[in-house]
DNA sequence: TATCTCGATGTCAGAAACTGACATCGCTGG
DNA sequence: CCAGCGATGTCAGTTTCTGACATCGAGATA
């Protein structure tokens, strides 16, 4: 047995997620989350830039996820328009990581983000990155600007919409059928 | 003559533009953009919520000037699709409020937030509203969901591509020119 | 085994963001 | 003339976030 209980980092984001949930995000103090968690203030700003940052654990993994799903995507025959892929590939990401016990846990999550514009500034940069990354993994196959961040928005303007249908549905359907749902819906907005 | 000078307001606008340009957003107290307007720190925070805030002063009227554009779009014979329908109303928007000395402020202060994470946030932000107002817009005159929700993040899509590149740009080409461009290569990058 | 280094955590002090309560004092309406 | 309004000032306090240094178990090494 180490010096300290281990997973303070998830001890951290739990303790986070009850709190902010709870009391609100405003009401609660990284003091109140460090010592549910059993650490010091100091400790939870060594783990996390800041008091918002802790719910946003999972978004480097996602953007890896998504990159990768997105290049897999191009290079299927027959290659498929920018947007086509992304869809592809925010399905394959969601398919991967929004299953199972990660379900309710997006769902709370999400609640709690929503309730907080703080939290809300956050959640849209982390989504500007994705895209950020997302945009550059088109231009390094072949897709010019603007195309490539275009694609990349509507990238995100389709996760957005789906992701908020799939949240609110009742039942168990899976994110990636309303992420090609959505995809089918702006295309059809999109075109005259 | 009042009690104090005018345009308090505008002052402390003024001078933290100023200051985040020379110095940089985080090396810079929310008490020095005070002194410079002539005014105390709790004044600051009357005026503005918090010292982001500042640069954004201008997202209200950016609104209002955007529903209402919608809403006239829409009403023009042929109907428009969602989607032109807001390229026609972000052109006019541009039109009106992105010329003259706006043109070099704008960049200015793109300039400035582009530099810092906290106010590239406060920017999503502010755009994340723009688009809530656009799809109820479009809701109350005959778009339903998801496609009102869509067509405003279309919307939004173009326009942060379309002011990127009008950013840049050499000349003074105007950002209506940008827009209608970039909408042509979303419909291009959405259709297979 | 004895010791050394490393890394995660703790402790402490301090700057800066933000808030609430109350004071000030020209201006304005009666 | 005066009462009250409203923009600003003053002050004290909480919370977020940072830098500097201390602690101490674990694993490596002689």
């Amino acid at each position: 047995m180490g010096r300290w209980e281990p997973n303070a980092r998830g001890r951290l984001q739990k303790a986070a997620l009850e709190l902010y949930a709870e009391r609100g995000f405003d009401a609660t103090t990284v003091a109140e989350i460090a010592a549910r968690a059993g650490l010091t203030e100091r400790t939870f700003f060594r783990h996390f830039a800041d008091k918002r940052e802790v719910l946003f654990g999972g978004s480097q993994a996602m953007e890896e996820h998504l990159v990768k799903a997105t290049v897999s995507a191009l290079a299927q025959e027959p290659g498929p328009g920018p947007v086509e892929a992304i869809t592809a590939a925010l399905a394959e990401m969601a398919d991967e990581l929004f299953v199972g016990e990660h379900r309710s846990l997006a769902r709370h999550r999400h609640a709690v983000i929503t309730a907080h514009p703080e939290l809300r500034e956050r959640e849209l940069i982390k989504m500007a990155s994705l895209a950020a990354a997302v945009a550059g993994a088109l231009r390094e196959h072949g897709i010019s600007e603007p195309g490539a961040s275009l694609a990349a928005e509507a990238g995100t303007a389709i996760f957005k919409v789906a992701f908020e249908r799939w949240v609110s549905a009742p039942g168990d359907r899976p994110l990636s059928a309303f992420i090609h749902e959505t995809a089918a819906t702006l295309k059809s907005v999109t075109g005259s």
